[in-house]
RNA sequence: GGUGACGUGGCCGAGUGGCUAGGCAAGGGUCUGCAAAACCCUGUACGGCGGUUCGAAUCCGCCCGUCACCUCCA
């Protein structure tokens, strides 16, 4: 492997070198959202952070098995909670105005599982390996349970089936919250069962028949526990010990926390070598949320300016959220996709210099060897370098802005053989960083619609021969319709084109 | 209260002991019927105060500020 892959560890609280299991290959697994809504920035800077670490090992050679699932099952607001306050977050987002088109809890869920989707193709993250479910892994789950208390790391109580965290003494070491005292106090103030032998034992299983997904166990109705699902998912499609675990910063404590404890106490092995943690982001330098007025989700931004949406490039947004590294705080501002979208007109040039077609430069994906970039293989060496050291994204993103440079400023004038190798060089930048074309069928500009497209076709073509029979004053007042419908005009040696102009 | 992270030019962001990224924005120029794109040129920053050192944005200490987790959240 030219460069060492590495990865800070949340466990070691150090970068340290990713040596799998087995050489050669790596297991991954990266914990996917609860669909109870729209994916919003957040979450896809998170996603982000997987796709990067997916694309980067495979690029440094690695078989990589990725793994990313969905909950699709709403789990109490409150883990401890029994009462009615602590309710299920599906349950409510079916009670919104937006939820009420839905029959039920389950086609809500799908409903946005469909959703997360179709934004995960359109920021052009790669397909994991396998993308389970929790629903349709309820059997394994029950089982897992029962194991855990045949081995005694759980008890049965009236209201549910609960993990002893006493049984399990790594139990703080990943997210540091050792103190026991602490934790029970942090609990204290919200209602729990009674029953619970420690304030720090989490949930495996909520006994609840009134609770609208539930299912039979061999403790009745009821549904269950969060962490539960993804030790059991990890485990049947990576292994009892897998390489990489990832996620939201949040979900170090508890989520992480918890399902590390189960694991291990089920396998006896240790569950995942490295940790990897994504920070949140802030908005407008204050932290998201719909109350401050910056929550943002991945379709809005997307979405045409008709359609109510901010009518953002894809990849332009794909490339805000990896301008900053994904371990220190990042302010996700308007600005800074203003100036990614510059960005992507200009790899959008450089992709014209190099004689590829920017709408199908997948299709034509030639060959992307380090070998054939020629004079270009040192500036992607430098960026699969960058992203080896801890996927450090900002520099990588700098080397592609170097290359790009150094493409235009030599265009036109560029030999076949200087554009094959600058053409190899950007296919192997999409390839690391995605952000230079998309890699997914139909996931460019889900903003445009084929009738605008028309009409601004009409009134090009008519500006086209004002100027071929030099009318410039009409050619001029066609370009003022043009610009009053957000459409910008650029003349060039080799034909008219246009593009929407940037409007936040 | 406990734990941790961060503070770089107008803005976004690398760098982590000497060689001082990259981009956006701005100003000037080339090109163009106009405009845009593109290209060329200009711009020397590291929160504060001490300390270590021949030399610090980079190491150490203190202070100030911002953020996060400890509680549902990516």
């Amino acid at each position: 492997m030219a460069h060492p892959f590495q990865l800070f560890n949340t466990l070691t609280r150090k970068v340290e070198n990713v040596e799998p299991l087995v050489p050669g290959q790596l297991t991954f697994y990266s914990c996917g959202p609860t669909v109870y809504s729209f994916a919003h920035i957040g979450n896809f800077r998170s996603f982000l952070t997987a796709d990067l670490l997916v694309r980067t090992a495979t690029a440094l050679g690695y078989d990589v098995r990725y793994a990313t699932n969905i909950t699709d099952v709403g789990h109490l607001t409150e883990d401890d909670v029994t009462d009615a306050t602590g309710e299920d977050r599906m349950a409510r987002a079916l009670r919104s105005r937006e939820g009420q088109q839905f029959a039920n809890v389950w086609d809500l869920a799908r409903y946005y599982a469909d959703e997360l989707i179709s934004d995960w193709k359109h920021l052009n993250l790669r397909e994991p390996s396998v993308r389970p479910r929790a629903t349709e892994h309820m059997r394994e789950q029950i089982l897992a349970v029962q194991e855990l208390l045949d081995r005694g790391h759980a008890y049965e109580t009236k209201q549910g089936v609960y993990f002893s965290v006493a049984s399990f003494p790594g139990y703080g070491s990943l997210s540091g919250n050792l103190d026991a005292t602490t934790l029970e106090q942090s609990v204290r103030d919200v209602v729990s069962d009674p029953e619970k032998k420690d304030a720090r034992d989490f949930a495996l299983w909520k006994k609840d028949d009134a609770h609208l997904m539930q299912w039979y166990s061999p403790w009745g109705w009821g549904f269950p526990g969060w962490h539960i699902e993804c030790s059991v998912m990890a485990m049947q499609y990576l292994g009892d010990e897998i390489d990489i675990h990832a996620g939201g910063e949040d979900l170090i404590f508890p989520h992480h926390e918890c399902e590390r404890a189960q694991s291990e106490a089920l396998s006896g092995k240790p569950f995942a070598r490295y940790w990897v943690h994504t920070r949140f982001l802030q908005v407008e330098g204050k932290k998201m949320s719909k109350r401050s007025g910056n929550f943002h989700t991945v379709r809005d931004l997307l979405a045409s300016l008709e359609k109510g949406g901010r009518g953002v490039d894809p990849l332009a947004l794909r490339m805000t959220l990896l301008a900053g590294h994904y371990r220190k705080p990042y302010n996700f501002t308007f600005d800074t996709i203003r100036a990614h979208t510059r960005h992507r007109e200009r790899l959008t040039e450089a992709l014209r210099a190099v004689n590829m077609d920017p709408m199908d430069a997948a299709q034509g994906a030639g060959t992307s060897d380090p070998a054939s970039m020629g004079s270009f293989e040192p500036l992607y060496d430098r960026a699969l370098a960058a992203m080896s050291d801890d996927l450090n994204t900002p520099e990588a993103l700098a080397v592609l802005f170097e290359g790009v440079k150094r493409i235009l400023s030599a265009s036109p004038g560029l030999s076949r053989d200087e554009q094959n190798q600058a053409a190899a060089w950007l296919h192997g930048m999409n390839r690391l960083l995605g952000v230079v074309y998309p890699e997914h069928e139909g996931a460019q500009e889900p903003s445009a619609t084929q009738q605008d497209d028309t009409h601004i076709d009409e009134l090009i073509e008519e500006r086209q021969k004002a100027r071929a029979e030099k009318d410039f004053a009409r050619a001029d007042a066609i370009r003022g319709e043009l610009t009053a419908l957000n459409i910008e005009v650029m003349d060039s040696p080799d034909g008219v084109r246009w593009k929407r102009k940037t409007t936040f």
